[in-house]
DNA sequence: TGCTTATTGACCGCATACGGTCTTTTCAAC
DNA sequence: GTTGAAAAGACCGTATGCGGTCAATAAGCA
């Protein structure tokens, strides 16, 4: 019975003790920094109950279909091209092998680094998972109206492209 | 020099070897699972360089800033109020008690239960951190343009509350 | 009143998420 | 040609996130 929501039943807000409290600070379910947690959080329950008994995580989805698109990335490679961190994504790599879903090949040319392939079985897994998992993405824009839809993408699109950018984000080293 | 963005540098999108794999299945970083991902990552980052050295996540603001509101909620309910897993809020709750910003008093009338309330320490820490945290929710939506802030905040809004309602969401007891 | 069920909090286990460090290896500059 | 910076992977530690179980307690009902 997939129902990972069961936990997190949100109440109705009716206002609590939101008194005196110096500043009327702005509401938490009004800050998009909550809003947005909240639609990854229904995003990976989603993910959970679509892809139910296949053995695989969102994470672990985007991570091979990054592999299928890049046959022979390395790691670090990968992390930067599906925004995972690096050291996270070590331990989803190394569940994605333990799995048999893909294979990490040393790469011809640089003792370091290794590359990654799809399995057979990951590209089976791959196919099989593209119906449920195209069902997530549907469901989850299911309650904007239909007109809505598109603007809410692009303006998601938007925001995190440009974050990429902003200053304070960048003031690393390329 | 806070920038725990620099481990996720996200190469721009060249298309890979995006070719025969069967079905032209829609791109990773057009899905809004990928997108509302980035997102959530985003608005960690920004909390965490706005707020450095109040060690404070956005987790535990969360929760404090719903004690305040709710002054003596037991943990089950503020998980409910914010949408926190139970058993992630239980580490929460244990971790601000120890740096002092919350008691966690017994419930006259059920053994139970403990209400949660706001140390002065807490208050005063609410009170420090309003800025930055006002700083972050400004610096997450500043990509956009400005008349379509609102627009945007408005369909994640109906976006997370129309899913509390979704059936497959909804079939647990109540 | 006694039994069944529901609720609360405390754990455990696994999977991210992210910052930091370390070793090995590569590469470029001197 | 050696040396120092840069890159890649392997770890470690802490904080979430979530499913599951368990014991203590409360509440409803026969």
């Amino acid at each position: 019975m997939p129902c990972n929501i069961a936990r997190i039943r949100v109440s109705g807000y009716e206002g609590g003790d939101q008194g005196n409290h110096g500043t009327p600070m702005q509401h938490l379910y009004a800050m998009p920094g909550h809003l947005i947690r909240r639609a990854h959080q229904i995003s990976g329950a989603l993910f959970a109950e679509e892809l139910d008994g296949f053995d695989l995580t969102s994470v672990q989805f985007g991570a091979l279909y990054a592999i299928r698109a890049h046959p022979g990335v390395d790691a670090t490679r990968l992390s930067s091209l599906i925004a995972f961190d690096r050291s996270t994504l070590g331990g989803v790599i190394e569940r994605l092998e333990a799995k048999g879903w893909i294979r990490r090949d040393p790469a011809p040319g640089d003792r370091r680094a290794k590359r990654l392939h799809l399995t057979a079985e990951g590209e089976k897994l791959l196919r099989d998972v593209e119906e449920p998992v195209r069902r997530v993405q549907e469901r989850l824009l299911a309650p904007l109206p239909p007109g809505d839809r598109a603007t809410f993408l692009r303006l998601l699109a938007q925001l995190t492209q440009l974050h990429a950018g902003t200053p304070g984000m960048d003031d690393c080293p390329e």
